[in-house]
DNA sequence: CTGAAAGCGCTTACAG
DNA sequence: CTGAAAGCGCTTACAG
């Protein structure tokens, strides 16, 4: 055997030709379709090995009209652990399945391009298919541009319009009414919650289900002990020190997320409250952050890159099927509480 | 004008026919290449804005072996804040130049795949070049599988063959030699050092920058006021409880990265320590958690968007150049001491 | 079970 | 300044 050229230049006609058959059975091998005999399969297969060839994805795509390549649209990929989390997720269904994973980014309405740049970016971007993440997944703007550009795509942890898309989730509500409820039977009767962002559904959701414990204890929960935040670390700090400030202090604090669970502990320490001692404060994702902090943080756990992946497995699996949009698809999956050191009995 | 329909299969040949030119104008003047008359441009220019063309990128690429997509190959996704700021930064300038911007992940050597995987993924993900980030940027069989498919690739902070590729970098020497010697011109004396993981250059960069700078005040660096850690969270705490067993306890401690300067802060309020009153902490990198924690930390800011913005770009502009690897290009970023609340003169 | 033909939508190389 | 022809490397649709 000859040997060839080391830049990959190795084309169907050079298999076709090794094995002596057409270019359209070794393409038949290649994407494992039926109708092809098994030694004429296994000839075809050990010279693709023996020659190392790959199938040029260019003109694959340009005949068959897929990229084999999935965009995941983020609003901000600078912030959060959270987009971390969703790439290792995504990476690990595309790399399965033979796609590659792009990152693109939503810009705000307020910079250049926007929302316009963002969609012209999605025609030339030839995606299969897209998974969108929280907030940008309930963003009619948003929506409208990938529908436009008549890409299917499935939502991560969306908060509305449920039945507009495949979608994946998991019960933030019951999770946070979970992790209310054992502040309560810990003994607390003054918890306080910090809230995210209003466009944040899963911030909607969490305080939902604080709302509702409470309730179900029988307590209506006091407007003040609901703090605005933002989900960074500093505004939980200042949502704290506002908590801490009222005349009836809480005695335990649920933060929406733990970044800003982290910024609470670093309130309480400026103020010189012990945690858990003087203050319980739980958090809410189990990211790295809540295992780091000091104390280590009691939360719970969100499976984001469980979640990221299934995405794009609904994704790729529905790529065969014209009615993917029809057929309303949602999955759940599963969240756990993580107990660690800073939640604990009150004092008195 | 008809109605074409709207799902975007609008072609050169659509375009061509109504400007009244052949293809070949209409690519010309796609791609802005000269000898096209001012009016024809215009008239082409016009149409394809009216009617929303778009060329499509498999057909381009597939007939001129580009596929305007960059890749970003990092060691651990999940990890690091750095990850997203490296995206940000390469994401700009992808967008600025037509690129899409996709991201890789080598698994480590123990992972299936590992970076035999990497190298395989490599070759069917049609990159027209890629960045590397540290500490991958510096793995040799990452450089041979990246090398050996033959494409070029810029390097973001190497610390090793420098004249084997462009990259980009700052001096994290000489930004923690100003840093050391900034605690020492607050009169600390006992200055501490949380080193980060030995694979890592710029751990080691930093470390010989706190060196240098104490040597140059005739001061010899006792080996137990190096401790290991590993850039998280959690090994600046354990690193820094080690710390403060020493039976002459450091008065200020120097993290090699911010992360593990945070942990320091965990553990000096666990042992009932004020910062800065009873113990300087300082970090490296300025991340969010820097500004997010309490207090505020001292620390240096690295311009990490920037540097994979400026990598990307030297990367895009070295397509035209069959010499790019050949020409060793280097690009330095500034980096910038960030004073806060972290660091203050010692009691005594 | 297998193949010959046409075509995907561009760019390259060449000609005028 | 402009264009006709060939070709990039596959898949689709059809035939046998």
């Amino acid at each position: 055997m000859q040997r060839d050229p080391p830049t990959g230049k190795i084309t169907i006609v050079d298999i076709a030709r090794a094995a002596g058959v057409s270019i359209k059975t070794v393409s038949r091998v290649i994407n494992q379709e039926e109708g092809v005999g098994d030694e004429t399969r296994a000839r075809v297969l050990e010279i693709v090995t023996t020659m190392g060839y790959r199938p040029n994805v260019s003109a694959r795509s340009l005949s068959s009209r897929r990229s084999y390549l999935i965009g995941v649209i983020f609003m901000r990929v600078g912030a959060y652990h959270y987009v971390g989390e969703v790439q290792v997720g995504a990476m690990r269904a595309c790399r399965r399945a033979g796609y590659h994973l792009v990152v693109e980014q939503v810009l705000p309405p307020e910079a250049v391009g926007g929302v316009q740049g963002f969609a012209e970016g999605l025609r030339d971007a030839r995606f299969d298919g897209v998974v969108l993440t929280p907030p940008t997944c309930d963003d009619p703007e948003v929506l409208a541009a990938v529908e436009t550009a008549g890409l299917p795509y499935v939502r991560i942890a969306p908060h509305r319009e449920f039945e507009r898309s495949p979608y994946v989730f998991m019960d933030d509500r019951k999770a946070a009414r979970e992790q209310t409820l054992r502040l309560w039977n810990m003994g607390h009767r003054r918890i306080a919650f910090i809230d995210g962002p209003a466009d944040h559904g899963s911030a909607t959701r969490r305080r939902q289900g604080y709302i509702e414990a409470l309730r179900d204890r029988g307590v209506e929960p006091r407007p003040e002990w609901i703090a605005k935040g933002e989900f960074l670390s500093l505004s939980g700090f200042d949502a704290t020190e506002r908590l801490l400030a009222l005349p009836e202090r809480p005695t335990a604090i649920f933060a929406a997320n733990d970044e800003m669970a982290v910024g609470a502990l670093a309130a309480a320490a400026k103020h010189g409250l012990s945690v858990p001692r003087d203050l319980s404060v739980v958090g809410f994702d189990d990211t790295p952050t809540a295992e780091a902090a000091w104390p280590r943080l009691t939360t719970v756990h969100q499976p984001t890159a469980e979640m990221a992946e299934a995405a794009v497995e609904m994704l790729i699996d529905g790529f065969g099927d014209e009615r993917l949009r029809a057929r309303v698809a949602a999955r759940q999956l599963d969240y756990s509480l993580v107990q660690r050191d800073s939640a604990a009995p009150p004092l008195a």
